[in-house]
DNA sequence: CGGAACCAGTTTTTT
DNA sequence: ACTGGTTCCG
């Protein structure tokens, strides 16, 4: 037999059968009963149901050990996949600390894609693509497909590249190519959105680039039409192993189910309870119907979680059982101590973050009984990054260190993406796209006018617009600086080019040059808005990435592909992310902010996909809540600044579905005086009548009542109050905290239409207005 | 070409 | 409220 590949592993053999027996198998000492069968199963289907916190990661991480060590495949059978670079980067380190040894010789361990990129570099050719081809990212695709929108005259302003994009990914998402989108989406995008993905696919064809969907979709392609490539690697891959299945898109899906079909040994690893990419084209239906498409297949149930207390993890098992669609699990653990789920309502957001950064100061002292914890050990999930501004504005007025996971990414920052596309045209000068990017980037006289003649001069000749540009100039299309410039610019691309190809030349150096000799580290020294000094540190970064790759062909290829950006900081700070972003992670403290309806669940997420658009929230809510370790505090507020305009909504019906014997309920900080105003006494005697009043909350009141919980007589006060307070007539002068004054224009039940002076017109449920007299008194 | 003025679109995100 | 994009004018 041969070894294939055989550059890319070490010169290991697996252990033989009896060398393993005499050596004892250590690492499956340390698995509880079902890791264990989960892992010794190494035939046939198998689907590992791992609920969050199981040690799902070293049950697929010993599995690949042991097939290694049982001698059952060899380092390069294993088709290993996960989503995220991270994921496989961690896969790579735990099994390499389970064999004691590296795993370089893994080459099929690693994301979709990259195993994507590898698998179509070799059959390029079958797809009408040369080897070399070029990974565009969203930028790229929508400034292609803007020209293409422009191109067939149709209105970019109703109908945004941006759309087009998005609808295409959710084609190429499903495996369909332009000839198989079904007529039902023949009146997409002004019924022409499959004539124009068959024209930017022509289009990505002759500029021999790829998207990061036509990774999937052009080996699925290659798969289904050439049964001979098709064949070699379903022997090839003796045993295929896929982290968080729940995710799989039908690409990824019909891609798995391909290549499992000779030998059958497919072990899917996910949770369908924490499905919540539905909205970019996971299907939770692929790992809901693995049995049915691999008959025979083995479950196994992880259920035993080492994470989280028994009370948080009571508290997320309630929400997620209103789940209908489930595979069904019941997570366990032998921990018994713990606190329960603190629940906590608010007047407002920015009250919101004003606690919560007063609760993380005093964590950090060790309260309650608890022992102290380091800022690293907590952080903020919210449901949507405008959520983040709160906290950062507080954070910040009183100094506490915090960091924002996600957000831009390095390499999608717009100076690295100018310095990449500089050395795109310098590694390939028929790059077009980067070309573009470039051409005027400094200024150099070489506006659009200019642009669409080299763009003619290249389309008349059939070449690249390097080529065409210089065609433009030698038949003196061009004139003045803008020639001259693009003279410059042109003759600066083909002497980096030269160098780029030169194996002697230093392409660090390389790259600094071009990037001074282009103008454009210059332009940035120039520039006097704050960002710049910035950049010009992103700038010198991105020179000192390139010392880890032998060339800049090299980097390229790689960087494309690797777009996180995880750079290890080691201060103690507080983390502030989405909750999305929060999956795979776990903290000891974790608060949960924002629990309102609208916001969590989102609106926009009930409207567009109903049910199941609910259903994958309280997904993210069980996300969320099996996050924590140790401390879990959920939170809402009773107005919201969204979009600069002021809502006010009621606590999640997620906050109902938290047994309650598992919350204890806070006390809102200024309940019993302590206001610093009088003028908002009133208020927020209103506000918090109505954060009584919401049906989550009396529930919690009631089942509460067993437990000597501070607080319900001053509430049950309030919502009198407030009954009080809501019998106005058209007419009324009102004062909103938010809003200002106002008039009282009609009344539905207890929601009013009211005109204000300032904010002009709204409805306010009447809870949040009081008489204007009342207010007026009070000077503002 | 650059700055000012105007206007629309604002969940979640990887590769 | 804020951003990013486009348009319009000097």
């Amino acid at each position: 037999m041969t070894w294939g590949e055989e550059s890319d592993f070490p010169d290991r053999m697996p252990l033989s059968q009896q060398a393993l027996a005499a050596r004892g198998v250590p690492y499956l000492d340390d698995l509880n009963p079902a890791q264990r069968e989960a892992v010794e199963a190494l035939d046939g289907p198998v689907l590992m149901l791992a609920g969050a916190g199981t040690g799902k990661t070293k049950a697929l991480t010993t599995r690949i050990a042991h097939l290694l060590n049982t001698g059952r495949a060899r380092p390069n059978e294993i088709l290993a996949v996960t989503f995220t670079n991270k994921a496989a980067r961690e896969m790579k380190e735990r099994v390499a600390r389970l064999l004691g040894q590296t795993v370089e010789g893994m080459p099929w361990m690693g994301t979709f894609h990259s195993i994507c990129v590898k698998l179509l570099r070799r059959h390029a050719e079958l797809v009408g693509l040369k080897t070399n081809f070029t990974i565009l990212d969203t930028d790229d695709q929508v400034r292609l497909l803007k020209q293409l929108v422009v191109a067939a005259d149709i209105d970019e302003k109703r109908w945004p590249a941006r759309q087009l994009a998005h609808l295409i990914d959710n084609w190429k998402n499903r495996a369909w190519t332009p000839d198989k989108v079904p007529a039902a989406e023949g009146s997409a995008f002004n019924h022409r959105g499959v004539e124009l993905y068959a024209a930017y696919q022509d289009r990505l064809k002759t500029l021999n680039a790829v998207d990061f969907g036509d990774l999937l979709l052009h080996v699925v392609t290659i798969f289904q039409t050439h049964e001979d490539v098709l064949a070699q690697y379903q022997r090839w891959f003796r045993f295929i192993l896929v982290d968080e299945y729940q995710d799989t898109n039908v690409a990824q899906y019909l891609w798995l189910r391909l290549l499992a079909q000779r030998h059958r040994n497919i072990c899917c690893v996910g949770d369908d309870d924490q499905s919540i990419y539905g909205w970019r084209g996971a299907e939770v239906g692929n790992i809901l119907r693995f049995e049915k498409d691999f008959p025979g297949a083995k479950v196994v149930r992880l259920e035993q979680n080492y994470r989280s207390t028994p009370h948080i993890l009571a508290a997320a098992s309630g929400v997620i059982a209103a789940n209908r669609d489930r595979l069904g699990k019941t997570l366990f653990t032998d921990a018994t101590e713990g606190e329960k789920v603190r629940l906590i309502g608010h007047w407002d957001g920015e009250e919101e973050a004003r606690w919560i950064g007063e609760e993380i100061e005093s964590a950090q002292q060790g309260t309650r009984g608890m022992r102290p914890f380091a800022l690293n050990d907590m952080a903020i999930l919210v449901r949507a990054s405008h959520q983040m501004r709160a906290f950062e504005d507080r954070f910040l007025t009183i100094g506490l260190p915090y960091r924002v996971i996600g957000g831009p990414r390095f390499y999608e920052r717009l100076e690295i993406r100018d310095a990449m596309a500089y050395f795109r045209v310098s590694v390939s000068p028929d790059d077009d796209l980067a070309f573009e990017r470039i051409v005027n980037t400094p200024k150099r006289g070489l506006g659009d006018k200019a642009q669409q003649k080299m763009q003619r001069a290249a389309r008349d000749n059939g070449v690249s617009l390097v080529e065409g540009a210089k065609i433009l100039l030698d038949e003196g299309g061009l004139t003045g600086k803008g020639a001259a410039e693009l003279k410059a610019l042109l003759g600066g691309i083909g002497r980096w080019h030269g160098r780029a190809l030169d194996a002697r030349q230093n392409h660090v150096e390389l790259a600094q040059q071009i990037l001074e000799e282009s103008g454009y580290t210059e332009m940035w020294q120039n520039d006097k808005t704050p960002e710049a000094p910035g950049r010009l540190e992103n700038l010198k970064e991105l020179v000192k990435a390139l010392e880890q790759f032998e060339n800049l062909q090299g980097f390229l290829e790689h960087v494309a592909l690797i777009m996180d950006n995880s750079s290890e900081e080691s201060e103690d700070k507080v983390s502030i992310m989405t909750l999305h972003a929060a999956k795979g992670l776990e903290f000891p403290v974790v608060f949960l902010p924002g629990w309102e309806d609208g916001l969590f669940p989102s609106q926009r997420s009930m409207d567009e996909s109903g049910v199941k658009g609910l259903e994958e929230e309280r997904r993210l809510a069980y996300v969320g809540l099996t996050r924590a370790e140790e401390l879990a505090t959920v939170s809402f507020a009773g107005n919201r600044l969204v979009f600069g305009q002021w809502n006010s909504s009621l606590p999640s019906r997620f906050i109902d579905e938290l047994p309650p014997e598992h919350i204890e309920v806070l006390t809102p900080p200024g309940l019993y005086g302590g206001q610093q105003q009088v003028e908002s006494d009133l208020v927020n005697r209103a506000s918090r009548a109505d954060v009584y009043n919401s049906p989550g909350w009396k529930r919690l009141q009631s089942r509460s009542q067993t437990r000597g919980m501070a607080q319900p007589r001053e509430a049950r006060d309030m919502v009198i109050d407030a009954t009080a307070l809501s019998s106005f007539v058209e007419g009324d002068r009102v004062f909103h905290q938010k809003f200002g004054y106002g008039e009282v224009i009609a009344i539905e039940g207890d929601k009013l239409d009211i005109s204000f002076d300032k904010a002009g017109f709204k409805k306010v449920v009447a809870r949040f207005v009081t008489a204007a007299e009342a207010a007026g008194d009070v000077p503002f």
